[in-house]
DNA sequence: AATGAAAATGAAAATCATTTTCATTTAGGG
DNA sequence: CCCTAAATGAAAATGATTTTCATTTTCATT
C-alpha cells in the first residue's frame, strides 16, 4: 500500500531496539512462552518498518532475513506483539489486518485518500487531548485511539482537475 | 455485536427515507444501473438500522422482508450504497467488514471496549472541527473521518474490580 | 403492449486472508 | 545432559468475500 509521511524515518537505535526486545521477552516470560531466534528476527524486522503492514507483507520482509521462517510463525508472533502493546492493528479500508509498531512512535493519525488509497500520517496533539477528555466524560478507561480522515489527496485532486 | 448508545433511536421518517432513495436511484442512473425491488428492500432495511452491520447481519434482516433475496445481492447493494455515500465502512477490531448508514445521522464516533467488544457511540463536535482544520492544513479534501477510542468500559472495569 | 439489449439476480464455485492441526524440532529449567 | 512443554512450519480447515454463469428482469424503444 502506498504510503507517504510528513516526517522523516530513521531506523530504530540499538538501545530502543533492545528496549523493545526487553518488553517482548518479559511478556513471553510472563505468559510462559519461550525465546526463539524466529521471534527475535520477526520483532527486529517489524521494528525497522514504519508502515502499516499486513501479516503477509511482514512475512515477506522476514523471509529476506531468514528464508526458513514460515508464515504461521510471523502470524503468531504478530499476535504476541499486539498482546504486549508493541504492535497495534490499524483498520484500513482494504479490510486486511494491518499492524504498525508502537514503539517510540509519536502518537499519529492517518489521512487516507479514497481515490488512490495512499495514506499520509499526521500528528495532532489535540486528538490525543480529546481521547483523554472523552474517556473521562463517559467513564471509559481509554488506552488508545484511532483517527483517520478520508478524502481526496492533493495529487489526485490535481490529476482530476477538481479544485477544493 | 453488542452495542449501546447514548441517544435514542427513532426509525427514519417517510421523507428522509424517500430522500435517501432519491440519492440512491440518482446514483444508479448516473452509473447506468437499474432500479429493482431487491435494491429497494435492501436500502429500506439498511436505513432502519442504526448498528454497525456486517453484510451477513444485513442479509438476515433483509431475508425477513423478502426471503428470496440472496446474500450476493445484499453484498453488492451494500457496495453500491457505500459508493454513493449512504453507507460507510466502520473498521472494528473483529476484522469483519461493517457498515453503518450515513443518512441523516449526526456525525458520531465510537468507544470500543477491548474486553467485551461492546461499542458505545458518542458525539464530539470538536472532532468534526479537527477534521476540517487538519484537511485545510495538509491540503487534503477531507470528506469524512473515523474516530474510535479503545479501552475498558465501565462495566468491565467494575466486573474485574479494576478502578480507573 | 411487445421487443430486445443490457443489467440484475442468486446459487454455487472460487478466492483469499486467517486460523488450526499435527508431526517434528527446539528451548531451557532441573 | 535430559526431559517436558512449547515452538515451528507445512498443510489443511475455516470463513468471509468475491466471481461466475445460467436465468430472469428492467426499461428504453418500438
Amino acid at each position: 500500500m502506498l504510503q507517504r509521511r510528513i516526517d522523516d524515518h530513521a531506523p530504530p537505535s540499538r538501545e530502543s531496539m533492545r528496549e523493545a526486545q526487553d518488553i517482548f521477552y518479559k511478556h513471553l516470560k510472563r505468559v510462559g512462552l519461550k525465546h526463539t531466534d524466529q521471534r527475535d528476527t520477526i520483532l527486529r524486522t517489524f521494528l525497522e518498518t514504519r508502515d502499516h503492514l499486513s501479516t503477509d507483507e511482514l512475512f515477506r520482509l522476514v523471509r529476506k532475513k531468514d528464508a526458513k521462517i514460515g508464515f504461521t510463525t510471523v502470524y503468531r508472533t504478530l499476535k504476541l506483539l499486539a498482546e504486549c502493546g508493541l504492535a497495534s492493528a490499524v483498520p484500513f479500508p482494504d479490510g486486511m489486518a494491518r499492524y504498525e509498531h508502537q514503539f517510540n512512535r509519536r502518537n499519529h493519525h492517518h489521512m487516507v485518500c479514497t481515490e488512490c488509497d495512499a495514506s499520509v500520517e499526521f500528528f495532532s496533539p489535540e486528538v490525543n487531548k480529546l481521547e483523554e477528555e472523552i474517556g473521562r466524560k463517559y467513564h471509559f478507561d481509554a488506552t488508545r485511539h484511532n483517527f483517520q480522515i478520508y478524502g481526496i489527496c492533493e495529487d489526485c485532486r490535481k490529476r482530476t482537475r477538481r479544485p477544493i
